[in-house]
DNA sequence: GCATGCATGATTTTT
DNA sequence: TCATGCATGC
C-alpha cells in the first residue's frame, strides 16, 4: 500500500472562495487525501459505504475549485445514468452553480457515443448512425445464421449475441479474435458470422452498445490525431465503480489517459458483481501495475452500517481470496446481530418477511425504510403475492423496464421507419404489427428481394407490390402501409415530433390493435404509450429523443415514497436501507445453480461478493432467511442452506429456527463438508440445528431424535418407508409414497399430486 | 396466413 | 411456473 499524500500545504485560493475551502470540512483524513492527491494516477479502493460518491463529488468540485480545469476539460464516467446524474447534482451543489458546463460528464456508453458522432467516418458510418437494442441484434443476427444454412436451434442468435457481446467487452474486432474464439459458434464459422454481422450494421448505419467502445478504440488507435485532440482537451479524468470495467473501456480509459496521466479510478473489488457481463476484476487488481507510481487510498471507515453488520459482512468476504484486501470499521454502536432464520418453505418465507415489516412499522419505521434483496427476479413473486394480500405497499425497483416492453419497441420501430425508411430492422419489425396478411413467407421474400437487389426492404417492398409476386391481401396491406409511412414522413417536416408520433401510432391502427385486445395486459399498454408520447414532447426533436432512449434505460426513478423496496441483490449496489431482508440464502438459489456449474471459483467468489453487497446496504438490521424446500420451476425441491451462512462470523449473527426455538448456539460455525443430503451423511452445523429446532418445533408426535438419525444416517439406502405406506406431509397433506430411495421419497399426495420430498418431512399417517 | 396446443428451458442485466 | 417457439390444422 503506497502512503497517503496528506498535502497540508497551503494551496492558492481560487477567486470567488470565501475563507479557504469548507468543502473539505467534514472529510475524514484518507477522503481529503483522496481529493487531494491531484497529480498521476490515483486509486480510490472504497469499501461500501465508506463515502465514495462524496470523495468523487469533492474531488471533482476541488479540481474546479483550485482552478486546475475548467469544467469542460474533466471528463467523468460512470456506468448507470443514475450515478451520472447523482454526480451531476451533488457537484451543481458544492460548487453553487448549474453544471451544464460539465459536458463530459456521463456514462461510457453515452460518452463513447457522443465521441463516436463526431468521428464516425472514421469508421464508416455516418454521424446520424442508430443504436441497435438486443432485439434488433438478435433479429439480424437470426438472419445470418439463416442464411449461412446453420440450425438455428443447435446454434442460437441468442447465444451468438452473447459471444459477439463478449469479443467486444475484450476489445476483439474481427479481425482480432483469437483462434479458440473462432469455434466457439458452428463449428468455425464464429468470426465469418461475427464480420458478416459488422458488415450489415454498416450497411444499416448502425451499431450495438459494444461498438460504441470498439469503434472509440479503432478510432483512437488508428488516428493518432484525434487522440492527441482529447489528451489536449482531458485534463483529468474521473472514474467511478471502476471494478465494473470490462477491457474495452479499460483500453478505453489508458488511452485517453495517455495525456494527462491524472486519472482517478474510485471502486471496490469487494463489490464487483458484473463479471458475468464482461466486468474484469482484474483490472481494479492491477491498477498499480497499469498505472506505474500510482497513489493507492484506502477508505475503510464506514459511516453506515452497525459494526455486527459491518462483523458480518467482514467475515463472509474474507473467504474470498481474489481480493485486495481491506478492513472496515465503524465508530458505530454494535447494534443488533445480524438475524438468520430458517424457515419452512417458500411461502413461509414471505409470510415471515411481510410480519416482520409490519413490525417495524408499527414500531414508528417507514415502510420505505425497508428493503427485500433477493438473487434473482423470480424469486420477487412470493413477496408480490404476500404483499399484494396483505395491501403491504410496495416498489419493484428495477423490473421489466419501459423501453424494453414490446410496445414501446414497436412504436419506436414506427418513429425510425418514418424517419428512415430504409431502416430495415425497424421496417421488419412493424410490417405486420398490426396484422396486414403479410406473413411470414411475404417477409421472407422482401428480404429476398432486397438482399438481391441490394437495397433496403422498404425499396424491395416498393418493387414487389407492383408485381404479381405477392398477392391478395398482403398486396393491398404493403400498399397501404408504404403510402402512410411517405405521408407520415411528409408531415414530420412540418409537424411536432409528439404530435407526429400520436398520428402515426392511431393512424397504423397500433392504438386500435391494443383497444381490441382483450387480455389483461392491453390497457396498462395502452397507458405507456400514452406516457411515451407525454415523454417525447420533452425532447426537442425525434433524434434527441431517440438517442435519449437508446442509453438510457430507466424512466421510474428509486421509490421515495412509503413503500417497501423489491429488488435483486445487483439493483441495489449502491443504495442503502436501515432494514435489509435477504431470503433465499439457499445452496443452488444463492450461490446460484449456475455459478456452481460453470464459473468454478471465481463465479463461487463473486456470488460472496453479491452477498456481501447484500448486507452492506444494511443500516440497522439485516435479516438473512432460508428455506428447507422451496418451488424452482414450478417443482418442489429441498435445499440447503448456503454455504454463506455457514460462512458467516457467529459472533455477529443470531440464528432461529422458524418456531422460534432459541438454538442459544454460537451461530452456524464452521466449514462444512459440501455433500447431498440424499446421498451422503450431511453434518453442517446449522443444517443440523435447523433441523432439531425443526422437528421440536412441529406438531405431532415425530421424536425428534429420529428425525435427526434418519438425516445423519441417509447414506445408507434403508428407508424407514416403503412404497405404499400411507404419511402425512405438512405442506402437502396426505399421500401414499411410490418409491423410496434413501431418504428421497417419491409420494402421491392425494390433493398436490406426486412430489419428491424428504422423508424427514413427512410422518405416519396415525 | 393465422390460431391453437404442446414441448422446452430458464435464473443476475449498469448501457 | 411461465414465456417462447415450434408444428399442426384450418
Amino acid at each position: 500500500m503506497t502512503s497517503l499524500p496528506l498535502s497540508q500545504q497551503a494551496r492558492p485560493q481560487p477567486p470567488g472562495m470565501r475563507g479557504g475551502a469548507t468543502y473539505l470540512d467534514g472529510l475524514n483524513a484518507e477522503q481529503r487525501a483522496a481529493v487531494e492527491a491531484m497529480d498521476g494516477p490515483v486509486l480510490v479502493l472504497a469499501g461500501a459505504g465508506t463515502g465514495k460518491t462524496r470523495v468523487l463529488t469533492t474531488r471533482l468540485g476541488h479540481i474546479l475549485a483550485t482552478g486546475r480545469a475548467r469544467p469542460w476539460e474533466i471528463l467523468s464516467v460512470t456506468f448507470t445514468n443514475k450515478a451520472a446524474r447523482e454526480m451531476k447534482t451533488r457537484v451543481g451543489a458544492l460548487i453553487g452553480e448549474g453544471v451544464e458546463g460539465l459536458p463530459w460528464l456521463g456514462t461510457f456508453h453515452s460518452i463513447a457515443a457522443q465521441i463516436l458522432r463526431r468521428h464516425a467516418e472514421l469508421v464508416e458510418l455516418k454521424s446520424s448512425y442508430t443504436i441497435l437494442d438486443t432485439d434488433d441484434q438478435i433479429r439480424l443476427l437470426r438472419q445470418l445464421i439463416q442464411a449461412e444454412g446453420i440450425d438455428e436451434k443447435r446454434w442460437t442468435p441468442r447465444f451468438l449475441a452473447a459471444l459477439i457481446d463478449g469479443w467486444k467487452n475484450r476489445g476483439l474486432t474481427p479481425d482480432k479474435l483469437p483462434e479458440d474464439a473462432k469455434w466457439s459458434f458452428a463449428d468455425g464459422l464464429g468470426q465469418k458470422l461475427y464480420e458478416a454481422y459488422q458488415a450489415r450494421l454498416q450497411i444499416l448505419n448502425a451499431c450495438d452498445f459494444g461498438d460504441l467502445l470498439l469503434h472509440n478504440l479503432t478510432i483512437f488507435q488508428n488516428h493518432a490525431d484525434v487522440l492527441a485532440e482529447y489528451h489536449k482537451k482531458f485534463r483529468y479524468l474521473l472514474v467511478d465503480e471502476y471494478q465494473d470495467t470490462n477491457v474495452a473501456q479499460y483500453l478505453w480509459l489508458r488511452l485517453l489517459a495517455r495525456g494527462s496521466n491524472n486519472i482517478c479510478c474510485v471502486g471496490d473489488d469487494d463489490q464487483s458483481i458484473y463479471g458475468w457481463r464482461g466486468a474484469e476484476v482484474d483490472n481494479i487488481l492491477r491498477f498499480e501495475k497499469d498505472f506505474p507510481g500510482a497513489t493507492v487510498i484506502r477508505l475503510e471507515r464506514n459511516y453506515r452500517s452497525t459494526a455486527n453488520i459491518l462483523g458480518a459482512a467482514s467475515g463472509l468476504i474474507a473467504a474470498n481470496k481474489a481480493r485486495l484486501g481491506k478492513t472496515l470499521w465503524t465508530e458505530d454502536d454494535p447494534g443488533e446481530q445480524v438475524q438468520v432464520r430458517g424457515i419452512w418453505d417458500g411461502e413461509a418465507e414471505a409470510r415471515f418477511v411481510s410480519e416482520e415489516i409490519e413490525n417495524w412499522v408499527s414500531k414508528g419505521r417507514a415502510y420505505s425504510d425497508i428493503a427485500v434483496l433477493v438473487r434473482a427476479s423470480w424469486q420477487m413473486r412470493a413477496f408480490e403475492d404476500r404483499f399484494l394480500m396483505l395491501g403491504l405497499p410496495y416498489k419493484v425497483i428495477g423490473g421489466p423496464r419501459f423501453f424494453e416492453r414490446q410496445e414501446i419497441r414497436d412504436a419506436h420501430a414506427y418513429f425510425r421507419v418514418v424517419r428512415s425508411i430504409d431502416d430495415d430492422l425497424a421496417f421488419e419489425r412493424i410490417v405486420n404489427t398490426p396484422k396486414r396478411g403479410i406473413g411470414q413467407t411475404s417477409v421472407q421474400k422482401l428480404i429476398q428481394t432486397a438482399r438481391a437487389a441490394n437495397v433496403s426492404m422498404a425499396e424491395a417492398a416498393r418493387m414487389i407490390v407492383e408485381t404479381d409476386e405477392i398477392r391478395g391481401g398482403a398486396r393491398t396491406g404493403l400498399k397501404t402501409l408504404l403510402r402512410d409511412i411517405d405521408r407520415w414522413a411528409h408531415q414530420a417536416e412540418t409537424m411536432r415530433h409528439d404530435e407526429l408520433a400520436e398520428i402515426v401510432l392511431d393512424e397504423s391502427g397500433y392504438t386500435g390493435m391494443w383497444r381490441e385486445d382483450k387480455s389483461p395486459q392491453a390497457a396498462g399498454r395502452l397507458d405507456n404509450l400514452k406516457e411515451l408520447v407525454r415523454s417525447m414532447g420533452e425532447f426537442d426533436t425525434l433524434e434527441a429523443y431517440l438517442e435519449h432512449v437508446a442509453l438510457v434505460s430507466d424512466l421510474d426513478t428509486a421509490g421515495d415514497g412509503e413503500e417497501v423496496s423489491l429488488m435483486t441483490l445487483h439493483a441495489a449496489k449502491g443504495l442503502e436501507f436501515p432494514f435489509v431482508f435477504l431470503p433465499g440464502w439457499e445452496e443452488t438459489v444463492f450461490p446460484s445453480q449456475r455459478s456452481l456449474d460453470e464459473g468454478g471459483t471465481s463465479a463461487l467468489e463473486e456470488e460472496r461478493r453479491l452477498a456481501y453487497v447484500g448486507l452492506t446496504r444494511a443500516r440497522e438490521q439485516a435479516v438473512i432467511t432460508f428455506t428447507a424446500n422451496r418451488m424452482i420451476f414450478g417443482r418442489w425441491q429441498s435445499v440447503l442452506p448456503s454455504r454463506f451462512i455457514d460462512e458467516l462470523p457467529p459472533a455477529h449473527v443470531e440464528a432461529r429456527s422458524e418456531t422460534g426455538y432459541y438454538d442459544g448456539g454460537p451461530g452456524f460455525e464452521g466449514v462444512r463438508e459440501r455433500a447431498d443430503p440424499f446421498n451422503s451423511s450431511y453434518s453442517s452445523p446449522g443444517w443440523k440445528r435447523f433441523q432439531d429446532a425443526h422437528a421440536q418445533g412441529r406438531k405431532g408426535s415425530q421424536p425428534t431424535l429420529e428425525g435427526k438419525a434418519r438425516l445423519i444416517d441417509s447414506g445408507s439406502s434403508a428407508s424407514k418407508w416403503k412404497p405404499g405406506d400411507r404419511v402425512f406431509h405438512d405442506k402437502f397433506g396426505y399421500g401414499t409414497v411410490k418409491t423410496a430411495d434413501g431418504a428421497k421419497l417419491s409420494v402421491a399426495f392425494d390433493k398436490a399430486g406426486e412430489k419428491k420430498v424428504v422423508d424427514s418431512f413427512v410422518r405416519g399417517e396415525a
